[in-house]
DNA sequence: GTCTATAATTTGATAGAC
DNA sequence: GTCTATCAAATTATAGAC
């Protein structure tokens, strides 16, 4: 098993096991017996907690997800030195993860949406949910930094998009190459957008020293 | 079964269906009696032809799609009124088929890529050589344009990188919206690139007029 | 080239003792 | 809450007749 039986509720045990397992081999490529494997817990243990299945699991997997990756965008706009660089932090904290992990998927939810968009409505909402979670997210951001509200809500779009097809093509090519390639250019686009409006005052907003929160 | 017997070569019919059983149902969600069934030949035929398997009918997958979707980029990047508009054209174009399609995955690559990159390197390894082939295209495409090569190089594989992300996020949304933003900002990248060093004389490119070939 | 039959394994899910 | 035992069905792959 992953993960040692003083760790954690046996309910975060499965979650995150199952959070691996799923970015390893997918949702249909994971089966209920290597997730009991791999969280120490068993079968019947598993539909305890998840009555509803393999499937009711994999919505938990996907909103836990969701809440870690909008909270670690969060964190990382809120640091950032230069509002449009956040994008590029945040692509590049992705690109040491991935290293990290052995160009494991970074993230399960895509690809689960991918493999059940058209079988599983439930699985295909909650990532719809998350994508849109994370978008605004983003678009706060950019309006935060004094981008007009449509262009931040295109913009966010894109940024979620890049991320996704960033985690693709970096784990396919087992290189963290096109990582930081899709954070330079998403820099660029959000200053174009901040500066392209200079005679829009930007937002007033905290300054930096007082807004750590 | 999708196609009628008179339709071309059995290799080809299993091929075909095979690529919209992945693209509906990912990798480890068709089984080979899916594909039977669509295709119309029976599984002792896919055997024939496959001897290698599902990995190896995969793997024929991915390189003809690779192919197709090369060769579209082709097509549209030359007949593009203005270089950097083909980026916006060629998402247009996903759109339209996406809609059609009533929201199938537009590709079954990135989605194989994503299931079975930890456990297959045959298959990973022809999902990235279909990327690299697109990269190279789009890289061509900028060149021709007047973007410098090292900046065209980036700018290509971040291409590639929205056309994935835009496929997951349309898919999974079902809706085109992100198709169509991905293109405007991908078009406008373009233009910065091209417009960023106005000190280079294009290369010399055929006048469009005697481009049709 | 195509077909049927089947082997060997694994799957998601359930029942019921403790 | 956790466990074992087990179900029916589906999976990839193979063998061999035609």
């Amino acid at each position: 098993m992953l993960y040692d039986e003083a760790m954690a509720s046996t309910r975060d045990r499965i979650i995150v096991a199952t959070n691996e397992m799923f970015r390893r081999h997918g949702y249909n490529g994971t089966s209920l017996s290597q997730i009991s494997a791999a969280s120490g817990a068993t079968i019947g243990s598993i539909y305890h907690f998840f009555p509803g299945g393999k499937e009711a699991l994999a919505v938990s997997v996907i909103e836990t997800t969701a809440g870690v990756y909008r909270e670690l965008f969060d964190s990382i706009a809120a640091e950032a030195d230069d509002p449009p660089l956040a994008f590029a932090d945040f692509f590049a904290g992705a690109a040491a993860v991935l290293e990290e992990s052995d160009y494991i998927d970074p993230c399960p939810i895509g690809g689960i949406a991918r493999e059940v968009a058209s079988t599983s409505e439930p699985l295909r909402n909650a990532a719809a949910q998350a994508f849109l979670s994370w978008i605004a997210a983003a678009r706060k951001h950019l309006v935060d930094a004094g981008v007009p509200p449509p262009a931040a809500g295109e913009l966010a779009t894109v940024f979620v998009a890049m991320v996704e097809g960033a985690f693709v093509l970096s784990r396919t090519q087992r290189s963290d190459e096109v990582l930081i390639a899709a954070g330079k250019q998403m820099a660029e686009l959000a200053r174009q957008a901040v500066v392209s409006h200079p005679n829009l005052p930007p937002v007033s907003r905290p300054s930096r020293a007082g807004s750590t929160r």
